[in-house]
DNA sequence: TATGAATTTGAGAATCGTTCTCATTCTCTC
DNA sequence: GAGAGAATGAGAACGATTCTCAAATTCATA
């Protein structure tokens, strides 16, 4: 019921439109991308890349990774600590913010429109007109408490 | 309510305990992170440092900084597309996020206990014990709108 | 299908911010 | 004021990312 377009083609489509090309190293990168779970660092699409061809080089996939950006069918994240990781679109369309496991590095998406709605009235306060903004809780998650995990009902939210 | 005790002494303080010196230059280096306005890069301390001490060099900085921190007197955070900026501990003792402006680099710090509330709330809720956070909201400051701070809905023609 | 102009590629050099190495210099204790 | 240990300055090394450039590829056109 989605009509979710097929990455790849959006990727066409905004190749098209500026003149450029669609390489078979870009669709590799992109499909390679696009099928793994996400949230992976340049380095990590190359190795994922590399299974299949080996001679991509890490500047491709670093120009590729910019290109996904650009089209808006990936989203660059720099996390405490670590480079950047990509996150595909069908996440990114609809903003977000994270939870990141300081134990295992799980990443987990939320959102909450009562915390946006204070951040944009702080802002106000402040004379600021909030163009964008980053949020992250850093924490251990349930599984890496398996403590605790039989106390709290965890919320199973989809 | 307590006598904020000399940042200087703090360190030395923080020195002794570890059986390491008390430099002329991490005394220089303190003094001038303390005597400005925060949130400055290695590189903004090192370059007013040098108008005293030209021949400190760089990576002394950078480990008088990192010691300051351990010690709880700067607080280092990397907004977007920045370097590390340090904070000083007066304003890092009690926690706060930021607003930050995209056209001058105004840094604007605030408290909001509600949204502290959801944070942890959501966390909680999906399993996840927070340890930290980082929030920085990103947008214009009324200093670099102003057109818009006399009225709004008032037609500027040129 | 062949041609050619323009784009993209791979490889490695370059860059940026930061940390490390190491010989020399300093601090602080006795 | 001597000596042990720590800190320094200089520059090399580093990791992530971008750039450079000759060679290869794509794609529109013939």
């Amino acid at each position: 019921m989605n009509s979710k377009r097929d990455p790849i083609e959006v990727l066409q489509h905004h190749i098209d439109r500026r003149g450029l090309k669609l390489t078979r190293q870009r669709r590799l990168i992109a499909e390679v991308f696009f099928e793994s779970g996400g949230h992976l660092a340049a380095d990590d699409v190359w190795d994922r890349v590399r299974r299949t061809d080996p001679n991509v080089s890490l500047a491709t996939v670093y120009r590729t990774m910019k290109l996904l950006t650009e089209c808006g069918l990936a989203a660059p994240h720099r996390f405490e600590g670590t480079s950047v990781r990509y996150e595909p679109a069908a996440e990114a369309e609809e903003h977000h913010d994270h939870l990141i496991c300081v134990k295992c590095g799980r990443i987990v998406e939320f959102v909450n429109e009562s915390i946006e709605a204070l951040q944009h009235r702080v802002a106000r306060e402040n004379g600021f007109v909030v163009t964008h903004h980053r949020m992250e809780l850093y924490g251990e998650c349930a599984v890496c408490r398996p403590h605790s995990v039989a106390a709290q009902g965890v919320a199973t939210s989809t």
